[in-house]
DNA sequence: TTGAAAGCGCTAACAA
DNA sequence: TTGTTAGCGCTTTCAA
């Protein structure tokens, strides 16, 4: 049907093997030849059959993004869902890093559920690696995965024998904290994220750290836990009012949590940074659309995506390479949120 | 490497063709052979080579999610960015509807700027068909990638010729219309999307039919156009503010646009519902966290990929059948954020 | 520096 | 109802 290497060998004058080493960039081929080869080459407008090539070489020049997620029972968007602006950033982020090669990326929504399965993408090998990002899964599901042969990085936590990328928790906690207590706050609410997360109780230690650094009471810090939704924030923020806990200002431990916090607030016309100062952690498509300059933790997770991608790449080029671990520092974009009590 | 028919057909005593015949579901092989391979499948954990069988049948089973974007400068999350909300829920939406098939999905972003260039994924055949979605392309873009013989679907708006799943967005400002003129309000201002975009102009029209039919004075109403961004709404509204003109509703033709307008208000003490009343449109991440409960006419995203999707694998199954167009039917989600003037 | 040839795993026409 | 066989387009030894 289309134009294929032998069309190409037989118009430029050479061997299909010729063509074949001259679009793999070889240099072995004589100059002359190759500059000939390209030319029939744009002249025909030959693309090369991927089907082809993956069947020789068993390479599909196809990455998988898994997202591990819980069986969905609501829409993604919902105030009782967590948000999806993790997947969707890092997803930004990876493909901005694969436009420059010549890999695609396929996605697969996956819930771990005990059952030792396989993503589709890996079972039917249409993958030469994945990235694992989402919270739900055991070392069980890892250990299958990687026991597939293919290779994997680890998005958004770190796994110990396996590439992994992902941003410094602690530094997120302390860098909020820090602020707060800079600015004269110590009645403090910390809605971190849920109780059995590490990465929650990492920005715990963090905001601690920064509590102690400052010399400051711990007395009216308070941690508080939440699944990462709006309504989880709502609640517990909620919760926190009706003991009579006031605090002066609340950290929020992630967008969505945030966008609950600020909910409830409104709801009791409470107004942000007048009568209560808000932070966030995440920087996301609800933080940027929040109802005033929200001050905010950013956790850059294009630049996640960016590393992730990079990072498997290289790991593809150099099969037995070191495990590579990165860890992204967060930072901090100040806007107009907090209130400062000095 | 790994097991192929070959072994199969070994194993289970048969020749390669039957097991080929067998894996694809043929009733022309006796009922005991059938399971006697199949039974061998399992008992070799078979799976079969996608690219082998792309190579053969020059079809990859993978569907491609074109997504045409502008020349991008800022983040997807800014606020001066258009949120990428219709490709989120999109996205969910065929994925649901794919996992019930053998198909993949490959996204790109893809900026059409006036070269005759295409899609890496349809360039390099990695893909049966193609969703194409977004706002910014031309028919010159689209007859380049109809000449390509592969399937399309388009995604949000109509074309003559293609098979087509959009919203009916005169329907859109009917409904916003109707309830706040049925709640008494007859000063609105519809901040409805750009002015070169028919899509808005649609749901003006819808506005203004509801308008007519009820039998109320246009006078005080007031259509305004902006980019579907946070920062336009803020923007048209803060210029129509200034112009002295204060409205007693707000319609955001986007959630986007919603929340500049929301940003807008509260800047300016104005309270919702208390002080003026808000609708939108979409129904995303943006709307189901905003700081208030915020009534929005569902644009049923999820849906629209998901028909999209059937669409695909109809159109796949019987290439000649008719052209499809199919019109989603806006739905109205009460919540609290207008006042009744009644 | 180039060519010849084998083979990747599968489907599909044709034979039996 | 099943088997034989010829490719699909490419990479990759191995020879020349």
């Amino acid at each position: 049907m289309s134009v294929t290497i032998l069309d190409i060998a037989k118009v430029a004058g050479v061997s299909k093997s010729t063509v074949s080493l001259v679009i793999n960039e070889s240099d072995k081929v004589k100059l002359e030849t190759r500059h000939k080869v390209w030319q029939t080459i744009n002249d025909l407008g030959y693309v090369p059959n991927m089907a082809a090539r993956a069947l020789t070489t068993s390479r599909t020049k196809t990455l998988g993004l898994i997202f591990l997620t819980s069986d969905e029972t609501s829409l993604p968007y919902a105030m009782d869902s967590v948000p999806e602006t993790l997947l969707y950033d890092v997803t930004y982020g990876i493909n901005a890093c694969l436009r420059n090669t010549d890999y695609s990326l396929l996605t697969e929504r996956f819930s771990v559920s005990g059952h030792a399965k396989l993503p589709d993408l890996i079972k039917n090998k249409r993958v030469d690696g994945v990235f694992l990002i989402g919270g739900l899964y055991d070392d069980a599901f890892i250990n299958l995965v990687l026991k597939q042969g293919i290779h994997v990085v680890i998005i958004g936590r770190h796994q110990e024998g396996v590439d992994s990328v992902s941003v410094n928790a602690n530094k997120v906690g302390y860098l909020g904290a820090k602020y707060l207590l800079e600015q004269g706050h110590k009645q403090i609410a910390f809605i971190s994220g849920p109780a059995h997360s590490s990465i929650s109780q990492d920005k715990q230690n963090g905001f601690a750290a920064a509590v102690a650094e400052l010399g400051i009471s711990m007395e009216q810090i308070y941690f508080m836990h939440s699944p990462y939704t709006g309504l989880g924030g709502y609640q517990t923020l909620k919760q926190l009012w009706n003991d009579g806990i006031k605090p002066t200002a609340i950290f929020g431990g992630s967008d969505g949590i945030t966008a609950g916090i600020i909910l409830f607030l409104y709801e009791q016309g409470i107004s942000v940074p007048k009568d209560i100062s808000i932070i966030s952690y995440e920087e996301s498509l609800l933080s940027t659309h929040a109802p005033f300059s929200l001050t905010v933790i950013d956790g850059h997770k294009i630049q996640l995506g960016e590393m992730a991608c990079m990072t498997m790449i290289n790991r593809i080029k150099k099969q037995n390479a070191q495990e590579v671990t990165l860890i992204i520092e967060p930072s901090f974009i100040l806007r107009n949120s907090v209130r400062s009590l000095i």
